[in-house]
DNA sequence: AACAGTCCCAACCGCGAATGA
DNA sequence: CTCATTCGCGGTTGGGACTGT
């Protein structure tokens, strides 16, 4: 008898829920969708910066915007943000993703929380475009402890001796200067202790090294695709 | 110039977690 | 404690931009 009533019981609930999911959708259907006008923007701007971020279903509404609150929310975060940093991941932003994903795996808005102006999804988009090609070229999965070794033993050094190559040392913030020392001797230490003099530890968060007064320091433009050559990075497998 | 293929990124979707009533 | 709502995350996709033929 009980069993019954809570089958039944049950059985209203999914039903419930099955109305409230089809609502949502017809609202959804309802609301504007696709990309974001200059007068949409402007609009969340302008209300953002009276009202300020949160409550997204009520600020979509009150800013008098036909987006789901989800949509004004992401459009905000990964596009409008006036701290969001514009243009090409440079050489010390991907050393520090491909450092981070070692750690984490796709945590994306964890590894951007590390990265002062970058979106979770501007990293996951470099992640799938470029990372990922380069698993594809060398024909390995990108989860792979092959293509892993890569990135630990061949891909990071490149990295830092980039950066050493490309860094005017005196214009390099204090904090940072380290990185130029770790990279003219990382071929030929342990990678933990590399980052180690590049992080200052374990403990050290990224952020607080990667404040936006790097200035320039930062765009130094992509240099992953001239990183090496593939016979070379064959030939290095190889061995 | 025209077309096809590829790249890239903004935006969407579904789901689980967090929060509030 | 339960249920509804909102938020945030990670995965996926559509389509414009770019490149090669």
């Amino acid at each position: 008898m009980n069993i019954c009533r809570t089958e039944s019981s049950n059985c209203e609930t999914l039903k419930r829920k099955e109305e409230v999911k089809k609502f949502k959708k017809k609202i959804e259907i309802e609301t504007r969708r696709g990309p974001w006008t200059v007068e949409e923007d402007m609009k969340l701007i302008s209300y953002i910066s009276l009202h300020g971020e949160g409550k997204w279903n009520f600020l979509s509404h009150s800013a008098g915007l036909n987006r789901t609150g989800k949509s004004c929310r992401l459009r905000w975060l990964n596009y409008l943000r006036p701290d969001i940093r514009r243009g090409d991941i440079s050489v010390q932003e991907q050393f520090i993703i491909l450092e981070l994903h070692s750690r984490w795996g796709n945590r994306w808005s964890k590894i951007a929380q590390h990265l002062p102006g970058r979106t979770d999804n501007e990293i996951k988009n470099y992640w799938r475009t470029r990372v990922q090609k380069h698993a594809k070229l060398l024909k390995c999965d990108v989860n792979s402890k092959q293509f892993k070794d890569i990135i630990k033993h061949y891909w990071m050094p490149r990295l830092l001796e980039r950066i050493a190559s490309t860094q005017n040392v005196e214009s390099v913030p204090n904090q940072y200067s380290s990185a130029t020392t770790a990279a003219t001797s990382y071929t030929s230490s342990s990678s933990e202790s590399v980052r180690s003099s590049f992080y200052g530890g374990d403990q050290m968060e990224y952020g607080t090294k990667l404040d936006s007064n790097g200035g320039d320091w930062f765009n130094d433009g992509d240099a992953l695709e001239t990183l090496w050559s593939f016979d070379e990075l064959n030939n290095w497998l190889l061995e």
